[in-house]
DNA sequence: ATATAAGTGCGACAGAACTTGATACATTCT
DNA sequence: AGAATGTATCAAGTTCTGTCGCACTTATAT
Protein backbone atom coordinates (compact mmCIF):
# COMPACT_ATOMS: atom_id res chain seq x y z
CA UNK A 1 0.00 0.00 0.00
CA UNK A 2 2.74 2.16 -0.76
CA UNK A 3 0.44 5.09 -2.18
CA UNK A 4 2.63 7.32 -2.69
CA UNK A 5 1.33 9.63 -0.12
CA UNK A 6 2.58 12.99 -0.77
CA UNK A 7 2.43 14.98 2.05
CA UNK A 8 0.09 17.94 2.30
CA UNK A 9 1.94 21.21 0.71
CA UNK A 10 1.79 23.30 3.96
CA UNK A 11 4.02 20.18 5.67
CA UNK A 12 6.47 19.82 2.59
CA UNK A 13 6.95 23.91 2.43
CA UNK A 14 8.08 23.39 5.91
CA UNK A 15 10.32 20.78 5.59
CA UNK A 16 11.53 22.19 2.09
CA UNK A 17 11.96 25.95 3.99
CA UNK A 18 14.02 24.00 6.62
CA UNK A 19 16.60 23.04 4.07
CA UNK A 20 16.68 26.17 2.03
CA UNK A 21 19.61 27.93 3.82
CA UNK A 22 23.34 26.73 3.31
CA UNK A 23 23.90 26.95 6.76
CA UNK A 24 21.21 24.63 7.48
CA UNK A 25 22.44 22.53 4.69
CA UNK A 26 26.10 22.00 6.31
CA UNK A 27 24.80 21.21 9.68
CA UNK A 28 22.67 18.54 7.85
CA UNK A 29 25.55 17.41 6.29
CA UNK A 30 27.71 17.39 9.81
CA UNK A 31 24.76 15.49 11.30
CA UNK A 32 24.61 12.82 8.60
CA UNK A 33 27.89 11.32 10.45
CA UNK A 34 26.73 11.21 13.52
CA UNK A 35 25.30 13.39 16.86
CA UNK A 36 26.67 16.50 17.23
CA UNK A 37 26.64 19.31 20.12
CA UNK A 38 26.07 22.47 19.45
CA UNK A 39 30.29 23.70 20.23
CA UNK A 40 31.05 21.17 17.73
CA UNK A 41 29.07 22.75 15.12
CA UNK A 42 29.94 25.69 16.34
CA UNK A 43 34.03 25.67 15.71
CA UNK A 44 33.86 23.73 12.12
CA UNK A 45 31.32 26.18 10.87
CA UNK A 46 32.75 29.38 12.27
CA UNK A 47 29.06 30.55 13.29
CA UNK A 48 28.15 32.25 16.08
CA UNK A 49 26.07 30.99 18.62
CA UNK A 50 23.23 32.45 18.45
CA UNK A 51 23.19 31.95 14.83
CA UNK A 52 23.75 28.39 14.98
CA UNK A 53 20.89 27.93 17.69
CA UNK A 54 18.19 29.75 15.77
CA UNK A 55 19.12 26.90 12.51
CA UNK A 56 18.88 24.34 15.00
CA UNK A 57 15.48 26.05 15.94
CA UNK A 58 14.71 25.74 12.24
CA UNK A 59 15.46 22.48 11.74
CA UNK A 60 14.04 21.09 14.92
CA UNK A 61 10.48 22.73 14.81
CA UNK A 62 10.54 21.04 10.85
CA UNK A 63 11.26 17.47 12.74
CA UNK A 64 14.54 17.08 10.93
CA UNK A 65 16.74 16.63 14.02
CA UNK A 66 15.87 15.94 17.28
CA UNK A 67 18.25 16.97 20.86
CA UNK A 68 18.62 15.22 23.57
CA UNK A 69 20.50 16.94 26.81
CA UNK A 70 23.50 15.34 28.01
CA UNK A 71 25.20 17.31 31.34
CA UNK A 72 25.57 20.77 29.96
CA UNK A 73 25.99 19.87 26.39
CA UNK A 74 22.64 19.50 23.89
CA UNK A 75 23.78 16.85 21.48
CA UNK A 76 21.71 17.37 17.66
CA UNK A 77 20.81 14.17 15.20
CA UNK A 78 19.00 14.01 12.47
CA UNK A 79 15.59 12.24 11.78
CA UNK A 80 15.04 9.88 9.73
CA UNK A 81 11.96 9.84 9.38
CA UNK A 82 12.21 13.56 7.87
CA UNK A 83 14.38 12.55 4.72
CA UNK A 84 12.21 9.45 4.28
CA UNK A 85 9.16 12.33 4.02
CA UNK A 86 11.39 13.98 1.63
CA UNK A 87 12.12 10.83 -0.43
CA UNK A 88 8.46 10.18 -0.58
CA UNK A 89 7.66 13.61 -1.66
CA UNK A 90 10.16 13.33 -4.44
CA UNK A 91 8.97 9.92 -5.89
CA UNK A 92 5.03 10.63 -5.50
CA UNK A 93 5.19 13.66 -7.76
CA UNK A 94 7.36 11.90 -10.19
CA UNK A 95 5.08 12.23 -13.70
CA UNK A 96 4.09 9.12 -15.00
CA UNK A 97 3.04 7.63 -11.24
CA UNK A 98 -0.61 8.96 -11.76
CA UNK A 99 -0.88 7.46 -15.37
CA UNK A 100 -4.62 6.50 -15.60
CA UNK A 101 -5.47 6.44 -12.03
CA UNK A 102 -6.40 9.72 -12.37
CA UNK A 103 -9.52 10.82 -13.83
CA UNK A 104 -10.07 14.21 -11.68
CA UNK A 105 -10.31 17.72 -13.48
CA UNK A 106 -6.85 18.74 -12.76
CA UNK A 107 -5.84 15.48 -14.78
CA UNK A 108 -7.70 15.64 -17.94
CA UNK B 1 28.98 3.63 -8.17
CA UNK B 2 26.78 5.20 -5.89
CA UNK B 3 28.86 7.42 -4.17
CA UNK B 4 25.85 8.99 -2.61
CA UNK B 5 26.77 12.34 -4.12
CA UNK B 6 25.39 14.72 -1.58
CA UNK B 7 25.14 17.63 -4.15
CA UNK B 8 27.04 21.20 -3.41
CA UNK B 9 24.70 23.38 -0.60
CA UNK B 10 24.67 26.00 -2.85
CA UNK B 11 22.65 23.77 -5.40
CA UNK B 12 20.58 22.28 -2.79
CA UNK B 13 19.75 25.50 -1.42
CA UNK B 14 18.40 26.54 -4.46
CA UNK B 15 16.58 23.21 -5.31
CA UNK B 16 14.75 22.99 -1.84
CA UNK B 17 14.00 26.68 -1.92
CA UNK B 18 12.04 26.37 -4.99
CA UNK B 19 9.73 23.98 -2.97
CA UNK B 20 9.38 26.49 0.00
CA UNK B 21 6.37 27.92 -0.94
CA UNK B 22 3.03 26.17 -0.74
CA UNK B 23 1.70 27.91 -4.33
CA UNK B 24 5.11 26.72 -5.91
CA UNK B 25 4.50 23.18 -4.45
CA UNK B 26 1.04 23.34 -6.16
CA UNK B 27 2.30 23.96 -9.77
CA UNK B 28 4.62 21.02 -8.95
CA UNK B 29 1.98 18.84 -7.70
CA UNK B 30 -0.37 19.78 -10.46
CA UNK B 31 2.46 19.08 -13.49
CA UNK B 32 2.88 15.78 -11.53
CA UNK B 33 0.05 14.81 -14.05
CA UNK B 34 1.29 15.66 -16.71
CA UNK B 35 2.10 18.95 -18.91
CA UNK B 36 -0.14 22.25 -18.49
CA UNK B 37 0.31 25.69 -19.65
CA UNK B 38 0.46 28.54 -17.62
CA UNK B 39 -3.59 29.40 -18.40
CA UNK B 40 -4.57 26.20 -17.22
CA UNK B 41 -2.70 26.73 -14.18
CA UNK B 42 -3.85 29.99 -13.97
CA UNK B 43 -7.67 28.19 -13.89
CA UNK B 44 -7.19 25.92 -11.23
CA UNK B 45 -4.77 28.14 -8.60
CA UNK B 46 -6.56 31.21 -9.02
CA UNK B 47 -3.44 32.82 -9.01
CA UNK B 48 -3.22 36.30 -10.91
CA UNK B 49 -0.94 35.45 -14.11
CA UNK B 50 2.18 37.82 -12.85
CA UNK B 51 2.48 36.01 -9.74
CA UNK B 52 2.20 32.43 -11.61
CA UNK B 53 4.87 33.78 -13.66
CA UNK B 54 7.25 34.70 -10.60
CA UNK B 55 6.73 31.21 -9.45
CA UNK B 56 7.32 29.57 -12.81
CA UNK B 57 10.40 31.37 -13.25
CA UNK B 58 11.58 30.27 -10.01
CA UNK B 59 10.95 26.84 -10.43
CA UNK B 60 12.46 27.06 -13.49
CA UNK B 61 15.97 28.12 -12.12
CA UNK B 62 16.26 25.81 -9.90
CA UNK B 63 15.88 23.32 -12.38
CA UNK B 64 12.55 21.82 -11.55
CA UNK B 65 10.23 22.40 -13.90
CA UNK B 66 10.98 23.16 -18.12
CA UNK B 67 8.95 24.63 -20.93
CA UNK B 68 7.99 24.82 -24.50
CA UNK B 69 6.34 26.84 -26.41
CA UNK B 70 3.31 25.90 -28.85
CA UNK B 71 1.97 28.64 -31.11
CA UNK B 72 1.23 31.13 -28.14
CA UNK B 73 0.99 28.57 -25.28
CA UNK B 74 3.59 27.97 -23.48
CA UNK B 75 4.11 24.13 -21.75
CA UNK B 76 5.45 23.92 -18.33
CA UNK B 77 6.42 20.11 -17.17
CA UNK B 78 8.15 18.74 -14.34
CA UNK B 79 11.99 17.77 -14.42
CA UNK B 80 12.60 14.27 -13.69
CA UNK B 81 16.32 15.22 -13.11
CA UNK B 82 15.65 17.31 -10.19
CA UNK B 83 13.70 15.14 -8.45
CA UNK B 84 16.20 12.67 -8.24
CA UNK B 85 18.58 15.72 -7.07
CA UNK B 86 16.35 15.41 -4.45
CA UNK B 87 16.10 12.21 -3.78
CA UNK B 88 19.57 11.65 -4.05
CA UNK B 89 20.33 14.39 -1.47
CA UNK B 90 18.09 12.47 1.06
CA UNK B 91 19.44 9.15 0.91
CA UNK B 92 23.04 10.99 0.86
CA UNK B 93 22.62 12.06 4.26
CA UNK B 94 20.55 9.59 5.86
CA UNK B 95 22.84 8.50 8.65
CA UNK B 96 24.64 5.32 8.74
CA UNK B 97 25.75 6.49 5.52
CA UNK B 98 29.47 7.12 6.05
CA UNK B 99 30.00 4.65 8.82
CA UNK B 100 33.32 4.33 8.98
CA UNK B 101 34.05 5.21 5.35
CA UNK B 102 34.74 8.84 6.29
CA UNK B 103 38.04 9.44 8.66
CA UNK B 104 37.86 13.24 8.33
CA UNK B 105 37.87 15.44 11.14
CA UNK B 106 34.39 16.55 10.69
CA UNK B 107 33.57 12.67 11.83
CA UNK B 108 35.64 11.86 14.71
C1' DA C 1 -1.97 46.44 -40.41
C1' DT C 2 -4.58 46.02 -36.39
C1' DA C 3 -6.72 43.65 -32.72
C1' DT C 4 -6.60 40.26 -29.35
C1' DA C 5 -4.79 36.80 -26.29
C1' DA C 6 -0.84 34.46 -23.71
C1' DG C 7 3.24 35.31 -21.20
C1' DT C 8 7.15 37.94 -19.30
C1' DG C 9 9.61 41.79 -16.86
C1' DC C 10 9.80 45.63 -13.66
C1' DG C 11 8.94 48.89 -9.70
C1' DA C 12 6.98 49.34 -5.20
C1' DC C 13 5.32 47.84 -0.91
C1' DA C 14 4.46 44.56 3.04
C1' DG C 15 5.81 40.80 5.52
C1' DA C 16 9.14 37.07 6.44
C1' DA C 17 13.71 35.51 7.29
C1' DC C 18 18.67 35.97 8.68
C1' DT C 19 22.38 38.14 11.54
C1' DT C 20 24.15 40.15 15.56
C1' DG C 21 24.66 41.56 20.29
C1' DA C 22 22.79 41.48 24.83
C1' DT C 23 20.51 38.87 28.22
C1' DA C 24 18.46 34.86 30.51
C1' DC C 25 18.51 30.01 31.79
C1' DA C 26 20.51 25.47 33.10
C1' DT C 27 24.16 22.59 34.69
C1' DT C 28 28.62 21.69 36.65
C1' DC C 29 32.71 23.00 39.38
C1' DT C 30 34.91 24.99 43.44
C1' DA D 1 26.58 30.00 47.27
C1' DG D 2 29.08 31.93 43.44
C1' DA D 3 31.65 31.48 39.15
C1' DA D 4 32.04 29.38 34.73
C1' DT D 5 30.36 27.01 30.69
C1' DG D 6 26.92 25.59 27.13
C1' DT D 7 22.73 26.85 25.01
C1' DA D 8 18.31 29.47 24.26
C1' DT D 9 15.75 33.67 23.60
C1' DC D 10 14.82 38.45 22.62
C1' DA D 11 15.18 42.93 20.21
C1' DA D 12 16.80 45.67 16.44
C1' DG D 13 18.67 46.17 11.91
C1' DT D 14 19.14 44.48 7.25
C1' DT D 15 18.16 41.73 3.41
C1' DC D 16 15.25 38.58 0.94
C1' DT D 17 10.55 37.13 -0.88
C1' DG D 18 5.98 37.21 -2.55
C1' DT D 19 2.19 40.01 -4.44
C1' DC D 20 0.17 43.42 -7.23
C1' DG D 21 -0.43 46.55 -11.12
C1' DC D 22 1.15 47.97 -15.40
C1' DA D 23 3.97 48.14 -19.49
C1' DC D 24 6.04 45.21 -23.06
C1' DT D 25 6.68 41.16 -26.23
C1' DT D 26 5.26 37.40 -29.12
C1' DA D 27 1.97 34.84 -31.78
C1' DT D 28 -2.52 34.13 -34.07
C1' DA D 29 -6.59 35.78 -36.46
C1' DT D 30 -9.25 39.05 -39.19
Amino acid sequence: MPVTTVPDASRAAQLFHALSDETRLEIVRLLSHGERCVCELQDVLDAAQSRLSFHLKTLKDAGLVSDRRDGRWIHYALNRDALDEIAEFASGVRPGKHAGSCAQACCD
